[in-house]
DNA sequence: AGTAAAATCTGACAAATGTCAGTATCAAGA
DNA sequence: TCTTGATACTGACATTTGTCAGATTTTACT
């Protein structure tokens, strides 16, 4: 977690992707000036749990997750977010303390945007705040199908789809079938909801029906529809 | 589902719980005289998943269920709403059809604030926009927080905060213990996420550690620290 | 490159939960 | 009020998943 050279707004591809392409240049320029960029090592904390946030983070580069710890203190992985991505709406506009954890799961360089800027903006500017509740809406949609998924699917549906969203989130490399993610089998556990165990026996079983390959910890999808249609969505 | 006499938002007690107080005098004049009202019976669909939304419901007595069919049929039940709340934000702000259902579990009499005039508030208005981010942000986090429950936590602590959740939505009877709910075991088995068989043998459990009691379809919970324990809760 | 720590993988077993079948009870509607 | 279909409940059993122990491989760091 180092500052360091800090990048400009004005010419970020990152922000045309978020609410923050509602902006005009003036507005640009001064959150430019306002935000504090890091650098954040694979596993550090963006934030916590507990604590409370001082803006939204707007991924330069890089990708996270957003997590939370059970009861039992296992850890539950609830999205990811990746370069061009905003995290920490949802804690800031219901003006709570964080009930998840937001940690890079890469080596990422983030920008804070302070909370007193972020509201006068949504105040300011009705595309930009249609544009948040656009954002939020679709977070509370997937994470609603999220909930039928994890309870009412086997682990072995469930761990094909935790496959198909790793490769949403993280993309494949150029021969196609291998997944950029640098996760390992417990967080891949942490998505499924169930023990690294489980996630192994079920990844072995697909790689014994040559549905993918793995290399060490990187796996390769050579069978995608088979993957997709294990996994089995609708929608 | 039948129209009746629509009652007048001006007086709404609903209204002033929901974003909607933000708005002056001829705001809600005109969203009265735009609304429809309709009266809908016990398990009638306010909405239907796959259907496109036609604007915002807002509960002016009653209770529904958010609800969502899994790949094996089973309905899960993510959330409920009642008197005051508001309903189906989330869908029309991301533009898309419902990929969850809106179905009554009492008699409730329900009025829809068509897209137009909702939008045309939202943008006019940025202490009802900022309303609504709160709302669904809020939202969003308890549906995280249901996640993390739904996966790390066995049947008895579900079973136990399914009844406290339920406590929550319709409350108690003048005697302070018998829950004021509609639901059938089979609704409580999909708030829980699991089979109503286990919901009953959980509930025989409770009975014979004298934590509840029940009466046909009703429960009491006689022993709300215990059944507060049991489920595990920390936030 | 070498080494230590961490992560992956396998098997055996235990525990939790789902499924099925059948009975008893309740509640909605004629 | 009566009746009938739905719901609640119980037990036995099958299946899935979690847990534990240990061997092997990989990764991260010096």
């Amino acid at each position: 977690m180092h500052a360091f050279k800090q990048p400009e707004c004005n010419s970020c591809g990152s922000r045309v992707s978020t609410c923050l392409i509602e902006l005009g240049t003036n507005q640009v320029a001064e959150i430019s000036q306002q935000k504090h960029s890091q650098l954040f090592t694979r596993n550090s904390y963006v934030f916590a749990e507990g604590q409370y946030p001082r803006g939204i983070y707007c991924i330069h580069k890089g990708h996270v997750k957003i997590s939370k710890m059970g009861a039992d203190g296992r850890e539950h992985i609830i999205s990811f977010a990746g370069t061009g991505n905003i995290v920490g709406y949802a804690t800031l506009l219901a003006a709570e303390k964080y009930n998840v954890s937001c940690i890079a799961v890469q080596d990422s360089s983030i920008c804070l945007i302070p909370s007193e800027i972020f509201f006068r903006n949504v105040r300011e500017n009705p595309s930009m705040a249609l544009h948040v509740m656009h954002d939020i809406s679709q977070e509370l949609r997937t994470t609603s199908q999220r909930i039928v998924e994890l309870t009412h699917k086997p682990i072995r549906e469930r761990v094909a789809e935790a496959l198909l969203i790793i490769k949403e989130a993280f993309g494949l490399d150029a021969d196609g079938v291998t997944l950029r993610s640098p996760l390992t089998r417990e967080e891949i556990a942490s998505i499924v909801g169930t023990a690294p165990e489980s996630v192994i026996r079920t990844l072995s079983e697909f790689k014994s029906e040559n549905l993918i390959t793995t290399n060490g910890r990187t796996i390769q999808l050579v069978n995608m529809r088979a993957l997709v249609s294990i996994a089995n969505i609708r929608d």
